[in-house]
DNA sequence: TAGATTGTTAATCGATTAACAATC
DNA sequence: TAGATTGTTAATCGATTAACAATC
């Protein structure tokens, strides 16, 4: 297997696609696939997805193809879904409920912990059975169980030094919804940073696209 | 100008995080700029700005830099933002709610024009001062009004019958958090499909890779 | 004018695709 | 064995970076 360090950015995004896609068919009950129907499905090249999956180590069988259970463990080894890794969430107004109750956290490989805001009226309330802290204690609960990552849903401009004080308690990525892009690859800590409103001007460019076009 | 139809993807891609930038500067009072203090800013290179403003014909000025107002109406030109886009919402559950109540459509060129659900309890109440009528409407409203865009925030199952005949009906574009891929391109109909969980499991990837790097 | 910085061409780099030998 | 399909190398394509003349 390739060492994993230099796989690019490129390949690393689309397994979690591959992935998908992959529990797709195992509910499907499909028991193997080659890499060309993979590739018609996903609107791929066979080409590509060989050699995306040859960056680990090449998973298939000449003259058959892959088995999609096989595929599918060895996807999620590779992605570390079978960690047991643990996130907490801070700020439970709409979009932090939003995940909380209907993000289902274990399937890319986290469990959600607990949940943190600063409202008295929601601290202590168990939306889809997750306890909501007291953001006063935030920073001690992280100390304390380390969790591997935390859920930033909180208003934009607490953003930046939250993130500081997380990662210098231990945490170890962020999961950014705030719209304030955050960067501590300096710090060695990844961050993924979700802007809706990047997707949405996207869509209107591509839309104007096709009006014109 | 070169012919907007042959921007790569890639350039595509990044002009909404260059407007989300130049509007900072323009909030922290920053009249111009040069691409080298701009690249800095974002992680990029010089170069690579200069060679994707000049995609839409170059709107610097030599030995100046870029003028910020004028930069940011370019960019707003280019994704269309100022073109009074409509939108409607189906699906006012928890990530629905979210969207009506904390995303500034106007920001991205849309105007959220009503939303639908199949709720009683739901239908008729406004949340964010936005109306919420009954799915049982909804295609008789998107042929009468003409909406440009959806925003699916429906149940998974449902999202693929629903986008059909949303197209049917007259929509032009799809923004879809169902978590379901929608590919309508042999329509000529742009879809962004938002994946909570590729962007989670790629944060866990690279959570595991800077634990063991 | 001199200095700065763009617009643009050329060089490099990386990613995708094509081809085919290996092998199940 | 013959057919199918992978793993892998080579060829192509596209995107990024470097360089520099144009010009404000």
């Amino acid at each position: 297997m390739a060492n994993r360090k230099d796989i690019s950015r490129a390949v690393i995004q689309r397994i979690p696609r591959y992935y998908r896609h992959i529990c797709d068919l195992q509910v499907e009950g499909v028991q193997r696939i080659s890499s060309r129907a993979l590739a018609e499905r996903m609107g791929l090249t066979a080409s590509q997805i060989r050699q995306d999956f040859n960056c680990f180590g090449g998973f298939g069988q000449q003259g058959y193809g892959y088995n999609v259970a096989k595929l599918k463990e060895e996807l999620a080894d590779i992605l570390g879904i079978d960690r047991g890794r643990t996130a907490v969430l801070v700020g439970v107004g709409n979009i932090g409920r939003a995940l909380i109750k209907n993000f289902r956290f274990g399937a890319s490989g986290f469990r959600l912990l607990c949940a943190f805001d600063v409202d008295k009226t929601v601290i202590g309330t168990e939306p889809g059975g997750v306890t909501v802290r007291d953001t006063a204690e935030l920073y001690d609960y992280v100390s304390r169980h380390q969790p591997d990552i935390a859920v930033l849903t909180v208003p934009r401009g607490l953003a930046p030094e939250m993130a500081r004080t997380l990662v210098a308690h231990g945490i170890k990525g962020l999961w950014n919804f705030t719209g304030e892009d955050i960067h501590l690859e300096g710090l060695g800590i990844p961050v993924e940073n979700v802007h809706f409103s990047d997707s949405l001007m996207t869509l209107c460019y591509r839309v104007d696209q096709a009006d014109e076009g």
